[in-house]
Order: C-alpha cells, then sequence, then structure tokens
DNA sequence: TCAAATCTTGACCATTTGGACAGGTTTTGT
DNA sequence: ACAAAACCTGTCCAAATGGTCAAGATTTGA
C-alpha cells in the first residue's frame, strides 16, 4: 500500500507530479484521469511521469498515501479530562480550515469513497474504524460524566465531517449559490462559527467564546 | 438542457438505459464511465444504446435532467407561518429517506459536483440559487419572529444537505467503519432522529416529539 | 577524469473506447 | 395485407489512451 519509490533530494519531479496527480484524480476519480493530463500539469512528458511512476494505479496509490496521513490529527490525543467544549469547537474549526486550505485532499477522498473506496477498503477497517471507536469512547465518556446531552458519538462524527468536508467537496455548489467567485477569509471565519456553534448547542453544549457575534449572510 | 428523445411508451428499453447509466456515471463520473459498462448494466448491445442516445454527453445530460427535479421538493412550500421545529424536522427526515433510499441519485449529484459541476452551472444559478434564497428568507423570518436562534439560514441548508447526503455519498465509509454489510432499518431511523434533533436544536429549537428515545450505537 | 548510475524523451505499439452505419427485424397505421 | 416507421445489432473505424523502449543527456562517486 506503499511506494517503494526512492526519496532521493534530487527528484524534485517526483513531488511536483505527485501534485499534479492529485488534482487530476480529485477532480475526475481514478478512471477518468488521464496519465496525458498529470503530464501535461506537471510540465512533463508522458514518459518521463512513467518514469516515476510505473503505472496508474502505482500512481494513484502513492497519492492517497501521501494524503491520508495528516487526516483527523487534531482529535487525536484527546481524553475524557479534556472539556469537550473546547475539544469539540477546536477540532470543527480544524477541519473548517483544512477543508477551505487544502480542498483537494478531501475531493480525492470523496472521489474514492464515491468509487466504492476499492483502494482504501484495507484502511478503512485498520486504520479509521479503530480511530473513530477510540474517539467514540471518549464521547460517551463526556456523556456518561453529563458534561453533554447523551447521543450518538460515532454518527456526531460523521456530523463533523459532513459539515466541514462539505466545504472542500462541493465548492463549485457553495460559490454558485453565494454567487462568489473563490472562498475569502470572511466566509471561512463565519462556516467555522456557525458549525461550531450550531453543532455544540446541538449537543447541550456551551460553545466556547471565541466567535464573534454570529451573524447572517449578505 | 432537455431530451428530444420522443417519449413512447414502447421504448422500456429508454428507461432501462437511464437507470443503467445513472449506476454507472454516479460511480465512476462522465469521463470515468465506459459507454461498454452502461450497456453491459442494461442487458443491451452498445449499438442500442447509441440508438436512444446520440452520445455520452447527451445521455448524462438526460440522466442528470431525470434526477434534478425531485431533489427538495418536501422544502418547496414553507412559510413563515408554518411551525419551523416541525417544517425542519419533516425536511431533515424527507432528505435522510431521499439518502438512504436513493442514493445514485446522490452520488451522481456529488461527482458532478465534486468535477466543478461543468454541465450544471445553469441549474446553479437559474434553479438551485433563486431556491435556496427564498427558503433562507422565510428561515431568516422565523428567526426574526423570534421563533429560533439566529444565526445564518443559507449555512443551516447547507448543513442539512451535508449531514444527510453523507449517508449516500460516503456509503462505502460509513459501513466501512460501523463494520456492516449494509444499511439496514434501524440505522435510518437512528440517523434521522440523531440529525433531526441535533440541528433542531443547535437552532435552538425543540425537536418534535415523533422521535423514539435517543440511543448510543452498539 | 571517466565510467556507472540516474534521468529524460521522442517515437512507437497494443488495446480500449466512442461512435457510425448498413442491413435486418418488428411494430404500427390504414 | 402491406408499406412506412420504428427498432435492433454485428461489424467496422478513427481517435484516444496506457504503457514500452532504446538512445541520448546529465549527474554522481571515486
Amino acid at each position: 500500500m506503499s511506494t517503494n519509490e526512492v526519496q532521493k533530494p534530487r527528484d524534485k519531479h517526483f513531488t511536483t507530479i505527485l501534485l499534479a496527480a492529485q488534482e487530476e484524480f480529485a477532480t475526475h476519480g481514478l478512471k477518468g484521469t488521464r496519465m496525458q493530463a498529470i503530464a501535461d500539469r506537471a510540465g512533463l512528458p508522458k514518459a518521463n511521469v512513467h518514469y516515476y511512476f510505473k503505472n496508474k494505479v502505482s500512481l494513484y496509490l502513492a497519492v492517497l498515501d501521501n494524503i491520508i496521513a495528516r487526516w483527523d490529527d487534531f482529535f487525536n490525543d484527546v481524553t475524557v479530562d479534556d472539556d469537550p467544549a473546547i475539544a469539540l469547537d477546536t477540532f470543527i474549526r480544524e477541519k473548517v480550515r483544512l477543508s477551505f486550505e487544502n480542498p483537494t485532499a478531501s475531493r480525492l477522498f470523496a472521489n474514492e469513497i464515491l468509487q466504492g473506496a476499492p483502494y482504501l477498503s484495507g484502511y478503512m477497517s485498520e486504520v479509521l474504524r479503530p480511530w473513530v471507536n477510540t474517539r467514540a469512547k471518549v464521547i460517551a465518556q463526556w456523556m456518561d460524566a453529563g458534561k453533554m446531552a447523551t447521543t450518538d458519538p460515532i454518527l456526531l462524527i460523521f456530523m463533523i465531517w459532513a459539515t466541514t468536508q462539505h466545504y472542500a467537496d462541493f465548492q463549485a455548489q457553495v460559490l454558485g449559490i453565494l454567487n462568489l467567485e473563490e472562498y475569502d477569509e470572511r466566509l471561512i471565519k463565519q462556516v467555522a462559527d456557525f458549525t461550531s456553534q450550531t453543532i455544540l448547542r446541538g449537543c447541550g453544549l456551551t460553545p466556547p467564546n471565541n466567535a464573534t457575534t454570529q451573524q447572517r449572510n449578505r
């Protein structure tokens, strides 16, 4: 599941190709992506791309590999003793930031899942499921301690993923509806505030006071 | 943007192809889908598919056309005089149901948006944006009337879309994490209850009492 | 310095893919 | 009954696509 290409500092092209491929795969999926398109985007002849990556699938795997690591970091070292309001608020805000600042990664992931996660089923059951289960356990402890309303912790995690990644995956729709050309700081802040406040309140928590007064669009 | 094929009752094949194409496009996107795959799924020779649809793009458009209509129906005829708790609860539950029962439609839509909505930019600005804006206006009136907490109505709509469609678009991930083979009634109910309760509470509303006691997974 | 290792690339190839089409079959209207 | 319209499909083709290769350029290490 990991690449066997050497990591010599010489091949800056390696990174260039990886980046270009990420972009292409994120918008067109595995089947839909053309090697020529990746080569063009990387500014290299197609044959050179094949020098670094044996074939399309191995390049796809390399891209996935390269992205997956830093995904839900921020929520890793959370414990029962933490304040759920602060922990969840931080988690949500970090996810929102990531979604706006690195949408390609999210889209690539979305594309893979849409196709039934054929190349991520291993990662799903061996990495993601345990991760979710341990996080859910902490949340459940908060609930048992009466620190927040009792609901399903796993569905709560799904909700946070869904709402935050929505702004990366459905960027075209969001921009179209808001009639904007591109995302701006104001919107990021607004989304972060709204999402954190609404979800926390939905969990019976009082949002920490790091948000300016909530205001309506337009 | 609409098909010019005749609608004679004879061509049941027309529908068969449309269905098969919907499935293929939903998982592989426009570029990633092969006409042969559609033909195979429909159980027809490829040439027959081309008899009904001029080419791949026109078939793709026909599929989009066929799906888009019935999307956010349930929230259409809502007014200031309605009870926001009931209106939103109904909307959310209907979206959840649709997501579980007709995931392909949602996935097709997701795929199109992921690629930047190249064939839906018109729909986005001419249909969806006005729809969202009028709905948002009603929600804003509820807020002004003090019936619910004041936040951004558009972001609220995004949140409902995101959380509900998540279960269609990311089915593979959800099933993988819950370690299930397929969706079942129990989960649908659970998701509907959780989503409605959490979002309503997040808006300062009291969820209507159509939910069994909230319980945790497993 | 110079040979080995690494990198670059144009040209090429086999396969896949979207699509055309002609000739046949079935259905429809009269 | 029979011609016209609608439908079906095997066969074919040009273009696109993933991938190879050999020959040359550049870098590296001793």
